[in-house]
DNA sequence: AATAATTCATTCGAATTCTAATTGAATATT
DNA sequence: AATATTCAATTAGAATTCGAATGAATTATT
């Protein structure tokens, strides 16, 4: 029943970091107020931040399987399939049968789906200028930098939902 | 009427930006890993990701109301209402009506709440190192500060779910 | 003091995502 | 060739979050 040594203990070998002083906390604020702004900007068009990435994603990549898509886009497989059964009852992604594997789907924008991403391409673009407002160029390359170095770290460490996967 | 005239215009003036190059995206993909990282530490104590950003806050900031805490995280008041259910059920907060205003809730840790939030606290240490492996101290400085800068930026600007709120 | 407006928590329904388990198809092993 | 394994998509069930609407309490206005 110590626990009050136990405490006293944690306290004295861990440095106890308040939430803002917490770089995971930070990042998902970040995170969520681009995401908001997004969802302001597309929300209009009748679709969410979560559809235009998977949109975006078809746009520049199309034919890919769902597990190709799932992966490139960093989703579980069900979720792509009910974003994709959504999408697809909008008339934005079409979903073939693979002719050569007939476990694999083919995924495809509509002419309606690659109409919708370029009318709707110029928002990133405005979300970017928000987000790098008072930037120097080479501040905003020190930034990408960081990032893809940060994730690169997750990459090697062990911490990925799906294991990297030798393919 | 004439989609192919603005789709053509469309494509003559936006810079049409893959995904991996878009700020927006590589952002979300670095939240997403550090919170696979934290929902692999902390799971094993039977907690999500998303449960330790609650405790953490009110370990840090108890008493609070529902709407304080909310503010705080960044969450909607229907999202904490249920969050703390949860948490309340697992014996890990408590939650009372305020004396003075009969609106109000007080929302607490437990004893055995804050022994859970010290005990994990450590991981949100090694979370950090790992995202920060390889940094000099000089960029992990440059990698804050730009992310408190953007957090700003979006603040100024008229993307958010509630807006700013002068209290 | 009476009424209006605001605030806080809640309920409801929906969207997005996950893990685990299933089914069917393709590949590898014996 | 027969069997086992792997892989793709799906279904089922749950967690987390949101916006809109509601009810009760407080604060502001007349």
């Amino acid at each position: 029943m110590s626990n009050e040594l136990a405490d006293v203990l944690a306290d004295e070998e861990t440095r106890v970091v308040p939430p803002e002083q917490s770089i995971g906390y930070q990042v998902r604020r970040l995170n969520q107020d681009m995401g908001d702004a997004m969802n302001r900007l597309v929300g209009r068009h009748g679709i969410s931040n979560a559809q235009w990435g998977y949109l975006r994603h078809i746009y520049f990549e199309g034919g890919l399987s769902q597990r190709g898509l799932s992966d490139r886009i960093g989703r579980q497989g069900p979720s792509t399939v009910t974003a994709l059964k959504r999408l697809e009852r909008m008339g934005l992604v079409e979903i073939r049968k693979s002719e050569h594997d007939q476990r694999k789907n083919k995924v495809h924008l509509t002419a309606k789906g690659r109409a919708l991403v370029r009318q709707l391409m110029p928002y990133v673009e405005q979300v970017a200028e928000t987000a790098f407002r008072g930037f120097s160029p080479d501040e905003i390359d020190a930034f990408w930098s960081a990032v893809m170095r940060m994730r690169a770290n997750f990459g090697d460490a062990q911490f990925q939902r799906r294991p990297p996967g030798q393919a």
